[in-house]
DNA sequence: CTAAATGCAAACTATTTGCAACGAT
DNA sequence: ATCGTTGCAAATAGTTTGCATTTAG
């Protein structure tokens, strides 16, 4: 646990957004100056190989890092871009029963609008 | 709707797999030598956006293209890679309920071991 | 002390784009 | 004739990697 992945951690912790590699490595460099894009992308890597955080692949963008580890889905706004998490309680199961054999692991996003999003629409 | 254009849908509908662009290049290129890699690119991207086709953003790997468009989602064997559409009833509108406004789309990739793969890694 | 991690820069993969030439209507 | 489309090559975005140096245990 060097400093490097100790500061990245943090930072995943205390934002409450789903950040790229390049908003953590921006965020790394105004504490530590020296740190490399690459010790960034680097230990992301790692650690979603650990499975300590998630990597959420998103069409047309950069990838963005999730630091809760329990699967789930997440919404998607197509308004601002905005992303939560979602409990999908039951899905997994209803497809194992479907499919016959055990699911590893999923992606789920949903595309919609959220309600700030959908007011500024209806105008 | 040029011979490039044309011939791309050929390509996909022929092939019973989920193509990447460099794929349906390379047989493309079988027939029509003289078509450019950014040509494919385009009209991948075009009939996309016309929502003749589905791209699917696949984890480390480049997109690949679904030429049915009504919505499905994905099963991905972590074994041989190989992609299978899947219906998912109910799914959107279970979702819709709990969150309580329309989805626009969604993606959904199940990660599981096919068949064949599972009785390979049993031995 | 030594194995693992870093910083740096260059490489890489997938994709997009500017532009002059081409082709369909 | 005109306007969209092509082929080409160069550019871009995001990410990975080789290597000499530094650091944690």
């Amino acid at each position: 646990m060097t400093r490097q992945r100790r500061l990245i951690l943090d930072l995943m912790r205390q934002s409450p957004r789903h950040m790229t590699a390049d908003e953590i490595f921006a965020k790394a460099r105004e504490e530590m100056p020296s740190i490399a894009r690459g010790t960034v992308y680097r230990n992301l890597k790692l650690m979603e190989q650990a499975k300590e955080i998630a990597r959420l692949e998103m069409p047309g963008g950069p990838d963005r890092f999730d630091k809760t580890s329990n699967p789930h889905g997440h919404l998607y706004c197509d308004g601002c871009g905005e992303l939560q998490d979602i409990p999908v309680v039951g899905l997994v199961r209803e497809i194992e029963d479907a499919i016959g054999t055990e699911v590893r692991s999923y992606q789920l996003t949903i595309h919609y609008l959220c309600p700030e999003c959908r007011r500024k629409q209806a105008q």
